[in-house]
DNA sequence: TGGGACATACCGACTGGTTAGTCTGCCCCT
DNA sequence: AGGGGCAGACTAACCAGTCGGTATGTCCCA
């Protein structure tokens, strides 16, 4: 299989179950793989899942997920990918809406905590095993990354600018200031602690409201 | 060398330099293995650092390696122990001064974010490694962390209940709130860049204390 | 004061095990 | 009959930890 053809299918991995796929089958092979080394790198880190593991944790061999995938690297570069497009097109929804600015900022704050919430284990191995790429994909994945980070400074420097926010601090640090907690979660979020990730999310967007009250 | 006088020279590792050192000799090799190891593993990961590359770096060998260290994860072990006792220390100091509770909190958090931008390698090791540790060092690493954590939250329970601090978020969530933003600390802060360690940790402190404003 | 007994500090070759990635070939669908 | 979709044995590299060995003290008793 040419590499180009890899790459067509890496994008279908992400499609929705069931599509072309009858009745009580098992899921695509490359689907499955993903989901397995996803689950794997979330709960052992990167280095520690070998190849092997994945396989057998998917019920394949080797020469399965060689056909599908480029290296070992490619599936969390997959992960990533999948994370980033999934949270800039939110982001970027929640920032277009036509509301004050706050309500704005606080929408977009609290659907990234929510969103996070719901696919810990991509975030976790997002914030945890970043370092262990390439230095291309490194470079690709942190450009993306700035452009998020942008995009929810300009809200920041909006409301900052129009007076409904304190502007005695930068807005940069502000952003970083709630993605650090966004990016804690994987530390102390338990589906089965007493708060909801929706609770979670609203009070962490009230913090950073009553944070910017001028 | 039994493990019992392992420990002892683990523990003489944190020492001052040129206490009993004379002229311009080099630091001691165990001192100087634990500073290699603490940068390579900062730079590379824990897992991506051999121990050849330690020992390499730091101009000595793998006896003398294991000659003062038990194993690998031994050196990991180390840089928690020494971050988690600094913390551990200087958080009960600002806890335990004489000053309204708004103050103490406001000291103690930026306290925290002064002393981990110093030691940035140390937390940065911190807080992406913890999972490598085995599971009886964990153990003893989320207890120390627990401790601190707890003692964290009692500062902010004792402003809600005397009415200086808003109520209506839990206090565990602040501390999480926090501690997020200096755990995210590794990721964006640069020596190089335009704020000084001072000027960080006041603006985050302000935020929190303002964030917990009724 | 000299010398045996023992400890400390370190060297570096070696071992057993693991790993990512490759390659050849079979099976099945079209 | 030709190629996509996989199986599974294989390889070359690497890695943590071990172990026998050496050099440099230090202490103690004759």
């Amino acid at each position: 299989m040419t590499d180009a053809r890899k790459e067509q299918v890496r994008a279908m991995a992400g499609i929705k179950e069931g599509a072309s796929n009858g009745g009580g089958a098992a899921k695509p092979v490359a689907q499955r793989l993903l989901a397995t080394a996803t689950r794997l790198f979330a709960e052992q880190g990167y280095d520690r899942t070998s190849v092997q593991e994945i396989v057998d944790a998917a019920g394949v061999t080797k020469g399965a997920l060689y056909h599908y995938f480029g290296s070992k690297e490619d599936l969390l570069h997959e992960v990533y990918g999948r994370v980033l497009r999934l949270q800039q097109e939110r982001l970027d929804r929640f920032a277009d809406a036509d509301a004050p600015v706050e309500q704005r900022l606080r929408d977009a704050a609290a659907d990234v905590v929510v969103t996070t919430i719901e696919n810990l284990d991509d975030t976790k191995i997002f914030f945890r095993s970043m370092h262990h790429l390439s230095p291309e994909k490194d470079k690709q994945v942190r450009a993306e990354r700035r452009r998020y980070h942008e995009r929810f400074r300009a809200l920041i420097e909006e409301g900052q600018h129009t007076g409904v926010f304190s502007a005695d601090v930068p807005a940069d640090l502000v952003v970083d200031y709630h993605f650090g907690s966004v990016h804690h979660l994987g530390t102390w979020y338990r589906e089965d602690g007493p708060l909801s990730p929706q609770q979670v999310a609203d009070h962490l967007a009230g913090l950073l409201l009553r944070a910017l009250r001028p």
